[in-house]
DNA sequence: TTTT
DNA sequence: TTTT
């Protein structure tokens, strides 16, 4: 079934980075504040605060490159969980799993020791995470 | 900030209609199976269960016309919100709210007693909905 | 860079399998016509007609289970191409490759001979096509 | 019938802006170089560039405030034309159609005269083309 | 060259 | 528990 998610937001803190016990597995978890493109009645814009969980490689890359308050475009899924607390309540959570998390304030960012080409790698780091690779004859098209 | 949902998934029950106590503003809430793309360690396919809510006219042509085990495709956008319970303990919540609903099996649901006809005039319903209007000169583009 | 795109709409035509010269890749190509949501000026309901790609697996599928005004829901990426005629002059074309095929008016076609099991198997078979493995551990989040 | 594209590059030229003859109504067009997620066999990165047409209030922003080589966020729509050349021969566009565009590197403008309250004050600009209010009750979910 |  |  059909499953997408955009978002463009912002970090409302660092990412948290753990690890699955035994397989080790990376797990990055952040929030991305998304404002809204409204207002409510006081005329106030506000804000959505949506639970975002990456995996593997690109967890690392989002905790080892994401800082509170950067601007982030995520695509991904909705997934939700269900969870037992000590006292045997069941919790249900919704959050999007990424699979692209593109960083959108790098220039911003230069202040604060980031250059154009540190950019270019951490992009095209995050672009081997795709699982795309060049395939023969795809701009060969026979019409 | 850009913030988009698209689901394809079913009805796991009949969708709730509610009003909004004094302005009486009618909300629908429903949640959708959402088949994943792949299959767990013991080879199952799991689903996400999304919850979704759709307001106004939406609300009530989806209160009138689906029911559990429907097919339909959701666009919106992913809403947070928090609620205090009656032991003053906060609660959040995060949930897809709907704009446009697209009703997907009227041919299994024949048999049920729809017909196209019906499907057309819900269709055209629903598209009422968008907001959007016929806008002089949309199509005479200069180039 | 992200580049999205989701359509739900009908072929026009049964589509066309060609393959690659050498390579023998198959490649898929049909058109969606995709209905408006709002009328124009005249009150007429057109459709956008969206040219699709698709490679390999996909291509194959859709050419053996697709017919013209089967209703199918679409994701992947836009993309253009260019190709020079034979008196030398530049096309441009863009079109939509398609990375998830979604078949969804089964319903409709049980009386041309397609069941619930036909459907599931195609179904699975497009979902092996993601390249989405089981992997250990993505079910036992540790918070 | 769904059809929704997400896309972020950048300008390959300045919008051009046009009026259509007798209604006045303003259009914006541009191009948009959305880089791959991939490469080809020879390991460069190639992009697509996609023509984007913008209406109304959007298409004076765009024009007002974007230029060769801003990178910006686009939602939209899928939407073909045809045309017919002094000839009698038809053409067939394929191309976006903006229903947002959001600037995401007024960071880099700083040093080109933009600056936070201006992005600010555009930002504002464009949230009130979404045809968005504030809603009485949205916020006092009755569950 | 366009679908229900 | 929330970002610019």
């Amino acid at each position: 079934m059909i499953n997408m998610v955009v978002l463009i937001g912002r970090l409302t803190k660092d990412p948290v980075l753990r690890f699955i016990p035994g397989s080790g597995v990376p797990v990055a978890s952040f929030t991305l504040a998304v404002d809204r493109n409204f207002t409510n009645q006081q005329g106030v814009r506000e804000a959505d605060f949506i639970p975002i969980v990456a995996w593997r490689k690109l967890a690392e890359i989002c905790a080892n490159n994401l800082t509170k308050g950067r601007l982030v475009a995520v695509t991904g899924r909705i997934q939700t969980r269900n969870w037992d607390d000590q006292e045997g309540k069941r919790h249900f959570i919704t959050e999007v799993v990424a699979d692209n998390v593109r960083f959108l304030d790098w220039g911003n960012n230069n202040k604060q020791g980031f250059n154009v080409s540190q950019d270019n790698d951490i992009a095209h780091d995050l672009d081997s995470l795709d699982g795309f690779v060049p395939v023969e004859g795809e701009d060969e098209l026979p019409f």
